[in-house]
DNA sequence: CGTCATATGTTATAACATAACGTGTCGCCG
DNA sequence: CGGCGACACGTTATGTTATAACATATGACG
């Protein structure tokens, strides 16, 4: 078998970049099934398990889905889900979530990872109805 | 069948709030089953969700769990997840978390709610390994 | 070349969540 | 008072997300 699992989070990587809108496991499973019809849910769920320890995606804890990663600072990403349109939009806040850790720390708190996401409507999706 | 659903709701509320860790929607369920043997997991969601909204609870979007709430703010509250023991403290945080909105209005987004969790090790755990 | 450690593939199932429909309750109007 | 329409709740069934457990392939190393 050999690096058949690199292959496949190259594979995820590019069919998540192709993507305008998150993707469940599932829907990268289904993408993925064309080119390898035997593949598994456990296979996509350890490539996406990888990409993202390399900061090359970020999953969406709110929305069990996933997107990739356009950010410098992907430790440090904050992102924006549109309810309307399913768009997200990375935003790079370093110092929030500096605030974020220390505001944990002053329990003692040692924090390793944040989930920080915000729901609400895309300008776009807002434009499109300004009064209602 | 009248008022079972906000009976429910109660109900649901005390199992959470004697829980010292998250509980899932199943936890719950298996909870209720002694005194309603015939619940199912509809109604259990439908209980769960009508106590988010009434901001009774949170919902632990990184854990598909819940824990009862205890803040004043309950819109404001920062989550920290102790990913060794399981145990969540809630803060408030309503400068934080102002500071994210603007920042998402920024780029014109219009926020309407946060998931912010925090994942890490609680200070009590972290006593028990204070070099490794 | 054997065997051990590790990564990957595969099967099966567990855990989480909701669609869709049936049924009871209540208010409203005749 | 009785029927009927709206809505909430219960129930069945199923859809979706995720992982445990095991099988198999690969490569390192003696």
């Amino acid at each position: 078998m050999g690096k058949r699992g690199e292959e496949h989070q190259s594979e995820v990587l590019m069919i998540l970049r192709g993507a305008d809108r998150p993707l469940s496991a599932y829907d990268v499973l289904a993408e993925l099934r064309p080119s390898n019809p035997r593949i598994a849910p456990p296979t996509v769920y350890r490539a996406l398990a990888a990409l993202s320890d390399r900061g090359l995606i970020h999953r969406l804890e709110s929305l069990n889905a996933f997107i990739a990663c356009h950010c410098d600072d992907h430790q440090h990403a904050v992102l924006s889900i549109c309810d309307d349109c399913g768009s997200v939009e990375e935003t790079e806040a370093p110092e929030l979530l500096t605030n974020l850790e220390s505001l944990a720390a002053k329990s003692g708190f040692k924090a390793a990872r944040h989930v920080v996401e915000v729901h609400g409507v895309c300008s776009t999706c807002d434009d499109g109805k300004p009064v209602a």
